[in-house]
DNA sequence: CCAGAAGTTGCGGGTTTACGCAAGACGCGG
DNA sequence: CCGCGTCTTGCGTAAACCCGCAACTTCTGG
């Protein structure tokens, strides 16, 4: 067995590095990638079917990087060894997860332990591992109780991108009112109407931006979910020149 | 000699005891804490001169940590050390820092040497080391030409905490038309206007989200400066009861 | 002391947002 | 086939926002 380890920090990189020789014993080696760009050469080169990714690294991050692995050999297996387990992580990965796909989320917080199983399970076994707090997070956003539906993430973003109503009907063809509809219902579950002291007066927030702020700080977005999505952004403006 | 560590990360935590020990043979005890709140009563149990800071922790931040260490006692060293030379990471420790107090900015990329040597500079010659990628900013943030004014950068937290205009005019004390003002100019620095395609129509951005999607794209705010302007928000609102 | 730069305010008006109201469109179990 | 809930869409309005124009207040260097 071979396993690609693709993770930015020296230090976690060579406690991963330990970890799969330790868990894995049938491994015979071991590549290190500490960016995802050379992560998805060296996937390619070495046809990799078994990879530790970490998320969050400085240039393209591990998402984008998983995307591309993925799109060339699905059937590829990726854990993913996180520090968070903010939902714009988890809600970024489902999203781009193939069908049958094999694949897991482990936190950077997790034991020795944990993390071994989990490299067995998804490496020898074949298994999902997903995180308990991770797994949280999904039901709760996929079981739309207290959750958002996809049309709400996708305007969440949309207006976090700073496009305008008029540009959001277009880019996702829709009326104009159909997408201030969507927007209300938005700022509704972001509970963005605390009308915030100001003794007697008005003292509203501004609810478009207030909304994306609250976001934030729900981890609903982060800056890598914002990046990913200008990319995508400058992309649809490109194909329309 | 006395060192005290604030760092979440278990490998960075002893990573950093190490380098600790091997830069400074002087050094007899060395605490660790693994957040920013036990940091703080260790500094203080402690009466803690010797801090090496780990900036971004789960809890709270370095920033804050910092923040009332220096309160306590003006001329506590502390070597921040840490993972991004974001703008906002970068402001917010020089806006906190007391005047005459010895301090240091490390990027955690930085090479051992790198590190040893700031270790004994700040705690041994009391002598200030800003790594050269954070001075670079410093420099383009206090000379103004390219970079913000405070006011301009006020006015960019105000803004992505949602507030409106009316709000940000009795927040600062301003009129309506100043606050307006402001934005204006900072609009301008960040380069909104990019007209953006869209065929010959007018689609153009919602400049205000517009403007804080830049500012995070371009690490002028990040996760934690939110969420420190939003508490100093709560508390502003909490106090015109 | 004055000219000029920089920042603050008021006024006015064009544009964008937020949202109530109401008419259709679509899906789905009975 | 009907009724009902969930989207979508249009219309209209009040508020908020963006910003040009122009009068004032500080400041600052000469």
């Amino acid at each position: 067995m071979k396993v690609l380890i693709v993770e930015d920090d020296p230090l976690h990189r060579s406690y991963l590095h330990e970890a799969v020789c330790a868990a894995l014993p049938e491994c015979e080696t071991v590549i290190e990638a500490a960016s995802g760009t050379t992560g998805e050469t060296l996937a390619r080169d070495h046809k990799s079917a078994h990879i530790v990714m970490d998320l969050q690294m400085a240039n393209r991050n591990g998402i984008e990087a998983a995307r591309t692995i993925w799109k060339e050999r699905p059937e590829t297996r990726i854990l993913f060894w996180s520090n968070y387990s903010d939902e714009a992580y988890v809600r970024g990965v489902s999203r781009i997860v193939p069908d049958g796909a094999a694949y897991g989320y482990v936190l950077k917080s997790a034991s020795d332990e944990r993390l071994k199983l989990a490299l067995r399970s998804i490496f020898v076994e074949n298994q999902c591992v997903i995180d308990r707090e991770v797994r949280g997070l999904q039901q709760k956003s996929l079981g739309q109780n207290n959750g958002f539906t996809d049309s709400e993430y996708e305007i969440l973003v949309d207006i976090a991108l700073g496009l305008t109503d008029r540009a959001i009907a277009r880019r996702r063809n829709l009326s104009l009112r159909s997408v201030q509809n969507r927007l209300q219902s938005l700022y509704d579950k972001l509970d963005v109407y605390q009308t915030v002291g100001f003794e007697q007066e008005d003292g509203r927030f501004n609810l478009r931006t207030r909304a994306v702020t609250i976001a934030f700080l729900r981890k609903l977005l982060n800056y890598s979910a914002l990046e990913r999505a200008e990319a995508e952004l400058q992309e649809w403006l490109a194909e329309r020149a």
